[in-house]
DNA sequence: CGCATCTTGGACTAACCAGTTCAAGATATG
DNA sequence: CATATCTTGAACTGGTTAGTCCAAGATGCG
């Protein structure tokens, strides 16, 4: 068989993403790789190139899939603030409840191996999670909050977004997310109604 | 040189214990181990263990540690509980200002890992979450928080702890780590003087 | 001093790793 | 049908992995 693709590149780079996700970078193998995607080692190269540019398409993808959806999730925070962050935290919850989707999160699992990975990959992790509180900034702004609290909460709100990837990989249930978020929300309620500064 | 142990087992393990800790367990190889060490494979072997039970006994020597550190910080809950708390936090707070240990968290860096450690390490990690999440808990009972709000902030300070090992790996400034804190610091403030159930 | 005991370093194994190469074969075009 | 083009699977390479083994040598004890 040749001569035409036989194979969608999108769906193989869903696959490796997938692998890289659940597994880490370290704890994938090619063959690891070759049997997620149905792809063969060498085709793998020609179409998807070595392990580390495979890895940031991966990482790009994923920050790019999940960046448009908190984003839009976040759109209407300029008329019901508090309902926009619950649907961004919605959008990782939901994530996180697909059982076709590993636990966790692509960038914190990328972000946790800063010390090992290379250094374009680690810049990109750090980046993903540079427009993420610059999104929730932005958003916070158009609620109205004073500048230095849309600052705070948008560090806040990241940093939280992020441990429900820990939290989760380490077997936390739905209602102990949801608790970690209940209590965030209601801080930022709070200021909503009386501003910190 | 022999007949007498050459070296001492406790700053074999400390030194074993950042190795993982800083590059996680499938990037340390027991040359790494070695070098870190200062010992060599067959003293690592008939001394340490192999090396899933040197990890293991990293992350029990790391929870027992820092376990210990945060009990006392909470000590004085039923006191000054804000105080308390925010002493909690400092224990991580210092640990990660310490230019000689890695950022992040071992059973951070674990619990990521679970997908791909071996199910009794993923459970010792799973379990050290759960005794921080009931040191808390007592803690925030002795602080006359009614039940369930301790159970919930025991919960959310745990992850938000957590957090603080995603970001300090992803370069987190020491203010953004505190801004992280105060927010949560100001809604537990907030239902020491109105509970909400 | 002599002997038994234990540690140590280095060599060794078998498996696995990322990455390359290439002949075989399938396709598209004329 | 013929030919040029591209994909594919499998074999191969050089390096690294975890784990084992053992001879050499240092120590403690009598």
């Amino acid at each position: 068989m040749a001569g035409k693709k036989q194979f969608d590149v999108d769906s193989a780079l869903d696959a490796a993403m997938v692998q890289f996700w659940r597994a880490g970078y370290a704890d994938t193998s090619l063959d690891d790789l070759s049997r997620a995607t149905g792809l063969n080692r060498s085709s793998i190269y020609s179409s998807l190139g070595d392990k580390d540019a495979l890895y940031s398409r991966c990482l790009d993808r994923y920050a790019k899939r999940y960046g448009d959806r908190y984003e839009q999730a976040l759109s209407g925070a300029s008329e019901e603030p508090l309902r926009a962050v619950r649907a961004f935290f919605d959008v990782t919850l939901e994530r996180i409840a697909d059982p076709d989707l590993p636990d966790g999160c692509l960038v914190a699992q990328t972000a946790m191996a800063t010390p090992v990975l290379s250094p374009h990959i680690a810049t990109r992790a750090i980046e993903a999670l540079g427009f993420q509180r610059a999104r929730l900034r932005t958003a916070l702004s158009a609620a109205k909050l004073a500048d230095g609290d849309a600052d705070d909460f948008a560090v806040h709100i990241a940093a939280v977004n992020q441990s429900l990837a820990v939290m989760s990989r380490a077997g936390a249930s739905r209602k102990q997310l949801h608790t970690v978020i209940d209590i965030t929300m209601s801080a930022l309620s709070q200021t909503l109604r009386s501003p910190r500064g």
